[in-house]
Order: C-alpha cells, then structure tokens, then sequence
DNA sequence: AAGGGGTGTTACTTGTCAGTAACATCATGG
DNA sequence: CCATGATGTTACTGACAAGTAACACCCCTT
C-alpha cells in the first residue's frame, strides 16, 4: 500500500477516535508507518489532510448509495428502509462515535476552514438523497418526512457520545421503521 | 463582579464560540480581565475549569424546568409545549452553535475527562425530565415520545453546525409541534 | 551504470500552551 | 496602622506541535 494511502488510513482511525485537534500529524504518520516529511510530500498541511480525510468517508457515503440503488433496483421504500438499517446498525455498535462529518464540524468551528466546504456539501447532499427517495417512494410529505428522518439520525449519532449507547440513540432504529411505515402515502405506489 | 465569576463568563463565552481545544488558559484570563495566576487560583486545572463551565451550564438548563414548571403550574402539556419552543427558538437564532454539552462530548471523548460525568449525567436528567412531562401529560408512550423530542432536539443542535442554519434544524419547531398534536393520549387527561 | 523520483532520517525553527515560582500591590478589617 | 489574604505581574519551565531543510537511501527505468 502506497504511502499517500496508508496516511490518510491512519489519519481515518486516529481523527474519528480521538478527535481532530487531539492528533499530531506525527502521530499519524507514526500511525502510516512513516514520516512527517513524506506526509507533508502528499498532503499541504493538516487542515488540507483534515479536509482530505473527510472527503474520502464523503466519497464511501456516496457509494452506498449506488450499492443500495443496485441491491434494490426499482425500490425505493426499500433503499430507504436500507439506508436507515444500514445507520441505525452501525449506531447501535458500541464504540462508535457518530458521524466524523457532524463532529468535524463541532471541532472546526472556523468559517473558512478547508474542511467546512466537505462538510456542508456531503450533509446537504445526504439530506437532498433521503428526500430523493421519500418523494420516489411516494410519501405525502416526502420534505417534512426527509428532515425528520435525517435529523432523528443525527440525534441519535451525536447523543450516543454525550448518553451513551444505552440511550435514545439505541432505539432510532426501530423509530425510523415505524416512522416510514405509519408516513402517510400517494395511492398509486410504484410497483418493485 | 469577583474574579472566580469573570472567569467562569468568560470561560462560557470562549469555550462555546470557538470550542475548547482551541480556546487557552490565557485567552480566558485576559477575556475575564485578569490573568492566568488568579485562574489557577480558582481551578485546579484547564480540565476541572471545563467541568465547572459545563456544570454552570447544566445548572441553568435545571433551573429552567422550574420556571416552567411555575409558568404553567399542574400543566405538564403546557410546560413541555413550552420547554420544547423555548429550544426551537435558541436554535433558529442564526450564530447558534448547538448544544455546549453535546460539542463538549464530541470534543473530549477521553473517558475519564471529568467533564463527561457532568455531561453524561445532565443529558440523561434532561431526557427524564421530557419524558417525565411526556408521562405526565397523558401521551400513551410516553418513553417513546420523549425519546423522539430527545433526538430531535439533538439532531437540531447538531445540525445546524453542519448544513447551516436553513437546513432541517430551522424546522423542528413545527416538527415537535405537530408531533406534540398528533401523538395520541390516554382519555381522561388531567385539566389544569 | 547512471540518473531520477519517491522515500526515510535527523535535526531544526518557531510558536503555543499548561502550569508554576517569586514577588509586588492593594484592600480590608482588627 | 498594620497584618492578612486576595489579586496582579513578570518570567520561567517543560512539553508538544506544525512545518521545513538537508542529506542519505533505494528502487526502477533507460
């Protein structure tokens, strides 16, 4: 594995657990089984390799889009369902620590941070894709239904790190699916 | 006004705007218009200093609950329409940076942080005192219910540091609202 | 074999930060 | 008026962090 990919590998595991401002970039090179110097040859500065790092989960986020898409062609309500399983599982795993996007954004506060412009595209794309399928699977208020699914998991993404896993968040799983399920729908549903 | 409450203003004005890990000793002391010795006199450490800020914060979330509980005497429903319009409109408030509690959880996820007993204890208090009203005012799952505000609410905070303030967050207002109407109660529901 | 690009190594600069020591100042109350 | 305790001031230590310079190395291609 090239040095440029083990570092941002490292920079993933050492950023989502212990925090942004809390890692060196020697740790992380430490982490990469390399140097400071060979990192600074592939990344401009940390803000830049922060920014970099959560392009890459934006980048795999997207990815299960088109996954879900293939796994359910034609299905809409099935993707959703899916992609709030998907979620609530990977929630429902003890020692996560939420969305790395979401907490970037509490550690980064700085306006012009690099990492700000990822952030903010890759919410707003999530949210826009969940509203995608709520109106393709033919809910009355597929708007007023995409919010509350995305902020329900962002809730239970954040509040697992300040409650724990016992809490709220443990249950968004089983609140989404009878949210999707009692939602009101057009008639003419689409057929699978 | 005394030194050890200049510091803690000041530690509450810093620590929230631009976040912890990036706000010193000194920046506080010199914002509290004193100096980092007389800090140090009034707080063991930085760490101890960041529980106190969140300990303040926690106990005037508390106090709230008893304002409402006057504000609407014998009126669980009141008290919780109250309670939850009350957050909807500190989040909408452009230049809201969410939860101090929840970025402070997301900022320090060392385990035996001393702030995270603070934080853990108050966010578990802040969901039995919803779900307590929830219970009170007759909703027949009241647990459930409280858990749905409880993300929400979370889920808003958060949000808004990372989609912007237009975003989901600015609508869960109407959200708990209708939520609130629409969520069925047991018959004989007590009068004010 | 020669060259070159990517990599490793060491050491350095510059800055910041938590925390402390020693001493000066100042107000207050006995 | 003086003693005491709280506060201000300056300077310091030790640690760590971002980023850079200079040079050695190693592999791959020509």
């Amino acid at each position: 594995m090239p040095p440029r990919e083990r570092i941002l590998q490292a920079a993933r595991a050492l950023f989502y657990a212990r925090g942004i401002r809390a890692v060196s970039v020697d740790d992380i090179a430490e982490t990469a089984q390399t140097n400071k110097m060979t990192l600074y040859r592939h990344f401009e500065s940390k803000d830049l390799l922060v920014a970099e790092y959560l392009r890459s989960l934006a980048r795999e986020a997207d990815a299960i889009w088109e996954e879900l898409a293939r796994a359910h062609p034609n299905d809409p309500l099935a993707q959703l369902r899916a992609f709030v399983e998907r979620i609530a599982a990977t929630i429902a795993q003890s020692g996560d620590r939420g969305c790395a996007l979401a907490n970037a954004a509490i550690e980064l506060p700085e306006k012009d941070h690099p990492a700000r412009a990822v952030i903010e595209e890759h919410k707003t794309h999530q949210r826009e894709q969940v509203a995608g399928l709520c109106s393709a699977a033919g809910f009355e208020e597929p708007e007023r239904l995409a919010d509350e699914i995305f902020l329900l998991l962002e809730g239970a993404r954040v509040s697992i790190q300040s409650v724990g896993h016992d809490a709220p968040g443990a249950r968004v799983g089983a609140m989404l699916c009878s949210l999707l399920r009692s939602s009101p729908r057009r008639e003419r549903a689409q057929s699978a």
